[in-house]
DNA sequence: TGTTAGCACTCTATCCTTTCGACTGCTAAA
DNA sequence: TTTAGCAGTCGAAAGGATAGAGTGCTAACA
């Protein structure tokens, strides 16, 4: 039903929006004729802007004031006038070329580069462990009566925690490893943990291993469960509208709370970008728009990045800086 | 030659940083005269005041206000009055009981007690690697021609970092080993990074092991010296003075900033508490403070951890929280 | 000499009024 | 359906008046 604009409609509003977006200001049915449509008069225009307001796309400051899209019209304009605009995609690349050492560390990067190269604030959220494959745990003996849990994950992470060997046999540690490799490897951690492990009876010997083995990797997981990153939270102070201190305020609250900015993140199942537009969802983000995407390490989901900025932020550019970098990170050769 | 000043001035300077402390509003001659000096008129708690202000201890927003404490007054004030409060010990305590896999959790969750109680943003910055002991390196072989190099500190922490082995033979991990051993154990991480190793010619074989362990090392070193955390930093929205924007925005420039934040925290030699107040050091504080001390975990220094607010802040309390968790962390049984 | 009451003076914050300009919506004509 | 013209509305900016808060100064007092 949204389609049922006319094509003059459509120029309007994308008009407004465009105008609105580089200003900041409200928009004028004079400013659109000067820059979009020289061949309509002011009058006709207004026309349209008045219906435009009726249908929910715009809203009047005042009488006296130009007119500003409304969170519909930016929803509007993402779905129909946001292309694939290509930004230097070397810049970005070029600053994704030195060795990582872990996930963590590229995908923070990346939420540096997106805030740098977007002037927004960026956000990044690492995957929750349902998708964190463990490809082995070892127990590493330390001979003073301890050993060191490691995992082995497929990103090549590891963790570390001592636990005391129970019992000190020539071959306990050989035959502990082979029974954790077996029980473990190739399981998420969501699966151990929330899983029962059942040994033999004539194995009940390592049980007291195993549940320390299993306490590990439960706070392995509790400390890396959605994980929130931030990066630029200071940008807020290049938009014009931090003039207004509850803008700012607003912000600061969002961004502050990093179990608010997980569920703005997480809901949508599938879809690859999530685009958040004011306060469409009753989520608080007044006048805020949030954009984001799922992160792909061959092919792994690792992540989510995302950025936050003003209602009216620059579509084209996040969404392209974002797909982009998408595709760079998915083909790093490791 | 501060000392110079009368006690009756003391008690009038006292006075007013103590009631701008609580009410962050310039402070006039009868304020002072109904809380703190009733026996005394006016007239001559402002002839005291206007002697103050000539000394440079006061600041006159305009003709018709009272005064306000200057960067002087504050170091006065922090210097001469304040004295340990007993703030709830066991509050705090109750909060590090649960035990921690590394020091870095430790203090972060310091940190945001510490904004917590305070109210104000605090920061935690690691102590650099000069002060952290490599207890052993290891390799562990993953049968695949590869192995985990993992560095084993005092603080129970491991790093992790894949690394190819040059030559397969039976014992040879075991003797690589042996040979990490003997180099690193013991010494600080800077030593190792910066020292040059000589091997004997027949362990020529060793070479690339070595030169692989090194660079872990210093990506390491790289990685952990100096990071700097911050916590509430939404705090500064429940102060008066974010009122005006360009408190916050100061505010908020400086801490985005880390490396900002780690000069000013660092210099001070052997200093266990460092109060740097308003312009004083030209440092770009203005109109904020930053109180820092240094943390220790079983006489080890493992970081600093400080808090940034208003100039004005409740320097008591601060420091007595600052004191008082130093202890207890200090203490940790761990 | 130090302290005090009294008073003139200064400056801000607030409120009101006026003016200017920016846009709009409406109407009547093309 | 489009357009020119115009009246009407509203906000932002500027100016003026007023009230209130505090100070500094002076002259008297202990």
């Amino acid at each position: 039903m949204d389609d049922k604009l006319t094509e003059r409609k459509k120029k309007v509003l994308q008009a407004l929006v465009d105008g609105y977006i580089t200003s900041v200001e409200p928009i004028s049915s004079g400013d659109i004729q000067e820059k979009y449509l020289p061949n309509v008069s002011t009058a006709t225009i207004r026309s349209e802007l008045s219906h435009l307001e009726e249908m929910g796309y715009l809203i009047k400051p005042h009488v006296s004031a130009g007119r500003v899209p409304s969170s519909k019209a930016y929803r509007y304009y993402v779905e129909n006038f946001v292309e694939d605009e290509l930004i230097d995609l070397e810049q970005l690349r070029k600053n994704i070329t030195k060795k990582y050492d872990s996930v963590v560390e590229i995908v923070k990067d990346s939420a540096k580069i997106v805030s740098d190269v977007t002037n927004y604030t960026s956000m990044l959220m690492i995957a929750n462990s349902d998708t964190l494959t463990i490809k082995d745990v070892k127990l590493l003996d330390m001979f003073d009566g301890t050993a060191l849990v490691l995992i082995i994950t497929d990103s090549g992470v590891i963790k570390d925690k001592e636990i005391k060997l129970p019992k000190i046999e020539d071959n306990y540690v050989e035959v502990a490893n082979g029974l954790l490799s077996k029980s473990f490897a190739g399981k998420t951690l969501s699966q151990i943990v929330n899983s029962q492990v059942d040994l033999d009876s004539e194995l009940k010997d390592f049980k007291q291993i195993f549940e320390n083995v299993i306490e590990v990797l439960s706070e392995y997981k509790k400390s890396r469960d959605g994980q929130v990153f931030i990066e630029g939270a200071d940008k807020i102070f290049e938009y014009p509208e931090s003039k207004n201190y509850n803008n700012i305020k607003n912000f600061m609250t969002i961004v502050g709370r990093k179990d608010k900015l997980k569920t703005l993140m997480k809901d949508d199942g599938d879809i690859e970008f999530s685009i958040k537009i004011g306060a469409e969802d009753g989520e608080g983000l007044d006048n805020m728009a949030l954009v984001s995407a799922k992160y792909h390490i061959k092919g792994k989901e690792v992540g989510q990045l995302g950025v936050i900025g003003p209602e009216r932020m620059d579509y084209k550019k996040v969404l392209s800086v974002l797909k982009q970098l998408g595709k760079i990170i998915d083909n790093l050769d490791d």
